[in-house]
DNA sequence: TCTTGACATAGAGTTTACTCTACATTGTAT
DNA sequence: ATACAATGTAGAGTAAACTCTATGTCAAGA
């Protein structure tokens, strides 16, 4: 299947605006039709959502673009993006663990502020 | 204990010119001595930390203003600050269930390296 | 044929959150 | 008294990631 632009955009949800800059940037490079309009491809909407992913965790633009430049450059860059990818799970598992522990922290704070709640208005009522 | 702004820098490890642009947000408002030189106490110290906290679940700058405003102005407030709170933690925990099936992704990609790699090692040596 | 809507490029503008610069003032050690 | 390091304000600059504008092209329907 082949998308023009504005239904991966749909697709993705990801704005045309959005697409034509990652590409630009060197995130994604769509084939072009005869009227030089892009056709992205269901191996592009795969990529694209692994793009997002990546991008979810907080990995860069720039450090994307490297890795799909390793990726463009097939087979001979496997273990490099391996070893990108263990290095992002690594970033990704400590920051889940920082998110786990302010996620506690602010359950305690809610728990502060609920009774903190109740004692204001035994003082109003008494 | 008070602290000036290099002190309270370092103690909180939030750069001196950061601190003042959170002040101009109307993050913090610090105490001002004779000369006028800022002096951070240790409530402003229990406050940045969960500032920081904020931040780094992905609270926006106005965001915690507002929470700020609210605190400020004590305990009428108490309510619409835990509201805050409440909402913060459900978007705090749909990030940690994003974040947590993102890591599944990425294992199973990194598996996927995995073979990859040993078989095209095994095809290079055949 | 004419019009309209989707698409093309190049480049400007926006938002967020800092980060830095210039210059004036103050506190402190000699 | 003097030097100098820390601090003050105001405002400019930066980086990242979009987002939009201007202008032009092209294919398909009325």
């Amino acid at each position: 299947m082949e998308y023009s632009i504005g239904d991966f955009s749909k697709l993705t949800g990801l704005g045309i605006h959005t697409l034509r800059y990652y590409e630009q940037e060197g995130l994604i490079a769509p084939e072009r039709n005869s009227g030089n309009r892009r056709c992205y491809s269901d191996k592009d909407l795969t990529w694209i959502e692994f793009i997002k992913r990546l991008k979810d965790t907080g990995m860069p633009i720039k450090e994307i673009k490297h890795y799909a430049e390793l990726r463009a450059a097939g087979d001979p860059t496997l273990s490099d993006r391996m070893e990108m990818l263990v290095q992002h799970r690594k970033a990704l598992n400590e920051q889940i663990a920082r998110l786990q522990d302010h996620k506690i922290k602010l359950d305690e704070k809610i728990d502060f502020y609920r009774n903190e709640i109740k004692r204001t208005q035994n003082n109003v009522s008494s």
